[in-house]
DNA sequence: TTAAGGGGAGACCAATCGGTCTACTCTATG
DNA sequence: CATAGAGTAGACCGATTGGTCTCCCCTTAA
């Protein structure tokens, strides 16, 4: 592994389990055993770590996520596969993204204000929303597309939120519930 | 308004703002025009003055949450309403609240790990789910009260999820679209 | 064999952190 | 009037922050 991925790995899982402001460089380079150095050689800043860091938890959780939905099926299908993944890494069974505590992207938002950090995890919010919303053309809902990935999306943060803050580990599997009664006929 | 209560306030809406560990005491000061002195006064320290700006959130947003709820209805009518007090949070018509910027303790619990500020997040929300099953005894609905006030929660987190990272404003509607479904007859 | 250069270890820097302390003022009560 | 308590200003403390720089080793090529 390279000393540039190396860091970005440390410093992502310091900075989920920690929070970003509380875990100094010292302790990213301490834990990985590279020099202050070398660090500054491949990035400019601790800012520009974060930014790495981010756009590396990005990649890893879409990959998973879309991999999980395209699986499942197409459409609706593809839609509630996205609740069984979220199940499963509620439950630590996802190990790419290691031990669950929650969005690192809502915990990096609620850290900064007015900053490229709120940006990258607006957009990462909004790529998922899109990727629902491209599974939905066509399906049978009250709801337009668009509204519904929104309220996909409302379930998905929903879900999130309450198995990390109220430790409700079943939040997920209450979600397709409801995510299901969404496609419901009528 | 007593240096305490001053100092507080000023906490809070820095916190809330800008993340914990990102505002230094100093800048509190500076903020309020109190002196260290007197803050050392009646804090014991930048950890204590913190657990007094969440039992002071955690008062205020139950208050008016409550209060809110209550003046509705009974029952269904009561949870229904808590989305409606979302909305207007979202679109800052509840003065009290300051500003929305999702929720505190989401961003307070994101910041700490095995830490008393965990603890009294978790029991935050654990208040207001406790309240919102307080209000379903006897509904109508497929689920049992219990796990009724568990989708209603995910519901509520999601929107101000939803709301703050996103900024989907209308977060709150779609919520109680969703909530309706839960009391369907079928 | 030797010279050159890139990267590692970590000493070092100014700034800031949370927190203490002294010296002084104001106000309210006995 | 005297005294006590709450307040202010801000110097000061050791620790830690993000970031820089120097020294030295180790590889590589002539």
């Amino acid at each position: 592994m390279t000393k540039p991925d190396l860091l970005i790995h440390a410093a992502f899982k310091l900075f989920y389990e920690n929070g970003i402001h509380a875990v100094g460089i010292n302790r990213i380079l301490q834990e990985t055993g590279v020099a202050k150095k070398t660090l500054y050689h491949h990035f400019a800043s601790k800012e520009a770590l974060l930014e790495a860091v981010l756009v590396y938890r990005d990649q890893t959780f879409m990959d998973w996520l879309t991999a999980r939905m395209m699986a499942a099926g197409e459409g609706k299908l593809a839609v509630l596969a996205l609740f069984d993944a979220l199940d499963d890494w509620f439950h630590d069974r996802v190990e790419v993204l290691l031990p669950f505590k929650g969005c690192f992207f809502m915990k990096a938002n609620g850290e900064f204000s007015d900053h490229i950090v709120n940006g990258l995890c607006q957009r990462h919010k909004q790529n998922i929303t899109a990727f629902i919303q491209a599974n939905l053309v066509g399906q049978v809902s009250k709801l337009a597309p668009a509204d519904l990935a929104q309220s996909i999306s409302v379930l998905k943060e929903g879900a999130i939120a309450q198995a990390y803050v109220a430790g409700d580990l079943n939040a997920a599997k209450r979600a397709k519930a409801m995510a299901v009664a969404l496609f419901a006929e009528e």
